[in-house]
RNA sequence: GCGGGUGUAGCUCAACGGUAGAGCAGUAGCCUUCCAAGCUACCUACGAGGGUUCGACUCCCUUCACCCGCUCCA
């Protein structure tokens, strides 16, 4: 499938429109249209009632290490800056780049090693994107072919002591690129943050200054207290949130994988820090599954534990889940979500202050005054488990999907396409939606075969029939072949046909989306006989 | 943010410095007894803003969006 006939096909049938399409559209926002929007309900309900409302908090689940509790929260997108400083966000969501007119590549400024070296009379700033002794190798080397030298001249360049990194140099005229041969082809440093900043108030100062949220885990953690104070939870337990979450990222990009406004359907998991890893198992594979179970079976999605080095400034241990988006290469995977055992970092952060890590701990960060960096919120964040008699700090496996990404994820697995003989019995290319059940936005569609002999009208009392129970729709124009294919590629997984048999016995035809098969029912059992197969 | 490409009807595609056309889809009606049938009629477009010109969808500039590559990606 390419990617642009699914684009096509969510826009033709009202799954997803770009935003403010009239005045030429928004980069990195996605509006669902009324499709869309029934199956972007569905895929948040089917994880909701999954996680939370069909948990039972007295019984262990398959895999699990012992019951627990399921509960949840819905988070304000905008809180008290603090939040974002202690959680890092502020710090790591700010990030310099400058560009090169020379090799068009962008680099971190942060990141771009270099030596002050001196030839002729002539003083630049050579560099490299290297780190460490690669660094230092690539830099003379890079100093000996700006010069024109050959390394038996190598003692002509006199360099000045030590290797330091671009923003500490301030300014880029006599400096050569990482991937330049001329000097100055460095743009000025440009900000990027990652965080949309507003202000909260009417007066627009610093001190207003607020952030739309990054992702919606720090609501929680910030209300880990009002939580456990209200509702005599005992760890180990869950917090689930979905919302929407805000990111101003550089290259939204690939339909709605990357938007800059998207919804977050996350649970922190607090736990014993002892039984902290079987938990991360355990979740890793719960959340797998949940993908699996509704639909994305085949060898597209796969569950990836990540390298060491790969795991971010908090993490001891992180899986994602992820699926071959036709968008991406052949053999590349994009994330659905990420499952992480976050410690005791976030609970900590907000205790104490921003952490940083030291050794193998983590310490809070300092100022030049040997004071913390950011300030946490001084309350105690720890956790006295009655029992044992014991306190404390709670550890964190983090279940944190993408919504957007999960429903266009079911949107590209459910695409297909097959061919199925028309009335003269020649083959027709057919294009249907084989979304699972659960999330079809319409559950069935009801029509009479023809539009006379009283037929419209039973339809109609069966479509009212079903209607209070789950979407359907009614459809009496035209052949009726044709109003199934609109079905088809609406991914609606039943419709419900009235003939002339049901003037005579009462019975309608029931037919299967995927197989194009029909049988019969009585009508007034079609509405339990569609329900139970609904899932 | 850089480089390349693309913007015409809901979709796929034409044409032309001088009245924008087709197929499919959609709507209404007729017909139709199970898989995009037929007939009739109808609806709908030059991404936006400037400039050149008597006249611009067409040429130029700017901008926006999408695609590819780079970059980035908790």
């Amino acid at each position: 499938m390419r990617m642009e006939q699914l684009v096509a096909l969510c826009k033709r049938r009202g799954f997803l429109f770009q935003s403010s399409e009239i005045y030429g559209g928004l980069n990195g926002f996605w509006d669902y249209g009324p499709l869309g929007v029934e199956l972007k309900r569905n895929v948040r309900e089917a994880w909701w009632h999954n996680m939370v409302t069909a948990h039972n908090d007295l019984a262990a689940p398959a895999g699990a290490p012992e019951p627990y509790a399921m509960t949840g929260l819905d988070c304000a997108v905008i809180m008290h800056p603090q939040v974002w400083k202690c959680s890092g966000h502020y710090d790591l969501f700010l990030d310099y780049f400058v560009d090169c007119r020379e090799s068009n590549r962008r680099y971190r400024y942060d990141q771009i090693a270099g030596r002050w070296v001196e030839c002729d009379a002539q003083r630049v700033f050579v560099t490299s994107y290297q780190s460490g002794d690669d660094a230092a190798a690539e830099i003379e080397q890079k100093a000996l072919k700006f010069f024109k030298l050959r390394a038996k001249d190598k003692d002509r360049l006199r360099w000045e002591p030590g290797v330091t990194t671009l923003d500490k140099v301030g300014e880029t005229s006599r400096v050569v690129g990482p991937d330049a041969k001329s000097l100055g082809t460095l743009t000025a440093p440009r900000e990027f943050n990652l965080m949309f900043e507003t202000y909260t108030g009417a007066v627009r100062d610093e001190s207003s200054k607020t952030f739309l949220r990054p992702e919606t885990a720090q609501g929680i953690f910030v209300n880990f207290k009002n939580v456990l104070d209200s509702t005599r939870l005992k760890v180990p337990f869950g917090i689930a949130q979905i919302g929407k979450s805000f990111r101003n990222e550089i290259t939204p990009r690939n339909f709605t994988f990357r938007s800059r406004e998207f919804e977050q359907m996350e649970i922190e998991f607090f736990c014993r820090p002892d039984s902290s890893a079987a938990w991360y198992r355990y979740w890793r594979d719960r959340r797998f599954r949940w993908y699996v179970e509704l639909g994305l079976a085949g060898e597209r999605l796969r569950l990836r534990d990540h390298d060491p080095d790969e795991l971010s400034h908090y993490s001891c241990g992180t899986a994602d889940i992820e699926y071959a988006f036709p968008f991406l290469a052949p053999g590349e995977f994009g994330e659905l979500e990420g499952v992480a055992h976050r410690g005791d970092f976030d609970l900590r952060s907000h205790m104490e202050g921003k952490l940083v890590r030291a050794g193998d701990d983590f310490a809070v960060e300092t100022d030049e005054h040997g004071r913390p960096r950011y300030r946490g919120s001084g309350k105690d964040l720890s956790y006295y488990d009655d029992e044992t008699q014991q306190r404390f700090i709670p550890h964190v496996i983090e279940p944190s999907a993408g919504a957007d990404r999960a429903a266009l994820a079911f949107l590209c697995e459910a695409y297909n396409e097959d061919e199925q003989p028309d009335e003269k019995g020649v083959a027709q290319k057919r294009v249907f939606l084989k979304l699972h059940p659960r999330l079809a936005p319409i559950k069935a569609a009801v029509f009479p075969l023809v539009k006379k002999d009283g037929m419209p009208e039973i339809a109609k009392d069966i479509y009212a029939a079903l209607k209070p129970r789950f979407p359907a729709f009614y459809d009496e124009k035209g052949a009726v072949g044709r109003r199934y294919r609109r079905q088809d590629e609406a991914g609606t997984p039943f419709c419900v046909t009235v003939d002339s048999q049901t003037l005579a016995d009462g019975t309608v035809t029931i037919r299967d989306r995927d197989t194009l098969q029909q049988w019969r029912v009585p009508k007034d059992a079609c509405a339990e006989e569609i329900r139970a197969r609904l899932g």
